[in-house]
DNA sequence: CTTGAAATGTTATATTATTACGTTTTGCAG
DNA sequence: CTGCAAAACGTAATAATATAACATTTCAAG
């Protein structure tokens, strides 16, 4: 039995998913995984883990930072900087290197490499974990006599909704 | 017989390959190319080019910046990157995503999406042209209903020279 | 409690990139 | 050849992203 809000079938939630299901399955997902995994999630660390779930389009450090002056709390870049590497060194977030931004891993128990479709219209980041993609890379490095450590895979494009009208359907929270 | 310094079949040149002929190669091209299309390849943009094929590693735009100054020409920042926006709208050069930095392309004749190795030992960044990757890519955004436009593909690990030694064989240049 | 390591706060600065506007160069019509 | 318009380039300022170095606080183990 697949629940649909869970694991969805197709990468791209759709403009009208519960996005409340999708942070508090992440954050009850992280809180599993660190427990046990002896890893401490802060508060500041949940926080930022949060924000980063806030939409599906990845989410810049420092407007990580604007919220967390909002919330209150006196913070620097070192802050959010830390706590992102928290966040990425436990799988719970990937890096999206064109965008200098992070957003949230779908499925952070199990180890994967980052492969994303992001979408030009609505911003919003898909994550994939293709292994067509993973064995055309593998066999590719290896002809080359590469070692292969980790792969960045960043596709962009326009997303289902986002080919519809005019290529704004903002399905990114 | 293979002519190492033409268009070499393996990825990586090689720390021994003559890579005064990559350059002037590289250079030569360029002009051909801007010739045919009506497009003005400067003296700086030109020269930025050839800073930029100085090496295989990819080359930061500040880096190019302080070259520039060594050169006696006064520049500032929108200098190098006004010259590296041309060489990328032409195709001459790549943007390496993960690293902030550019690195010259092997075919700008053809248009191709940009797929990389870059060792992590020496920093070489070796350009494919894989088309499993680019059939799996395809295929699984297709099945993801996601039009494709663009790709960035970079892969990290170690090349054959540095697999051999600790780990940094210096086949930079 | 104490204590030491981890986490966070704080200050400063490094690195990468762009905006806005002025000047120079260049191809080209007349 | 001259002068014009567009492109290229110079210049100053600043934005956006990221890290270094050190001080303070928190917190769980003993």
């Amino acid at each position: 039995m697949i629940d649909p809000a869970a694991t969805p079938p197709l990468p791209f939630a759709g403009a009208d998913h519960d996005h409340g299901r999708c942070v508090a399955a992440a954050l009850d997902a992280a809180a599993r995984l660190c427990g046990r995994r002896g890893a401490r999630l802060t508060a500041l660390r949940r926080r930022v883990l949060e924000l980063v779930w806030r939409s599906h389009a990845p989410t810049g450090a420092y407007a990580i930072l604007e919220t967390l002056h909002r919330d209150g709390r006196r913070a620097a870049p070192p802050t959010v900087y830390r706590a992102l590497d928290f966040l990425l060194g436990q799988g719970l977030i990937h890096r999206i290197e064109s965008l200098n931004a992070f957003v949230g891993c779908r499925d952070p128990d199990t180890p994967h490499a980052g492969q994303f479709l992001i979408c030009n219209g609505c911003g919003t980041a898909a994550e994939l974990d293709d292994r067509r993609i993973g064995a055309a890379l593998s066999e590719s490095a290896s002809d080359a006599g590469f070692r292969l450590e980790r792969q960045t895979v960043e596709l962009r494009g326009l997303c289902p909704s986002c080919q519809e009208g005019s290529g704004d359907a903002r399905g990114g929270a």
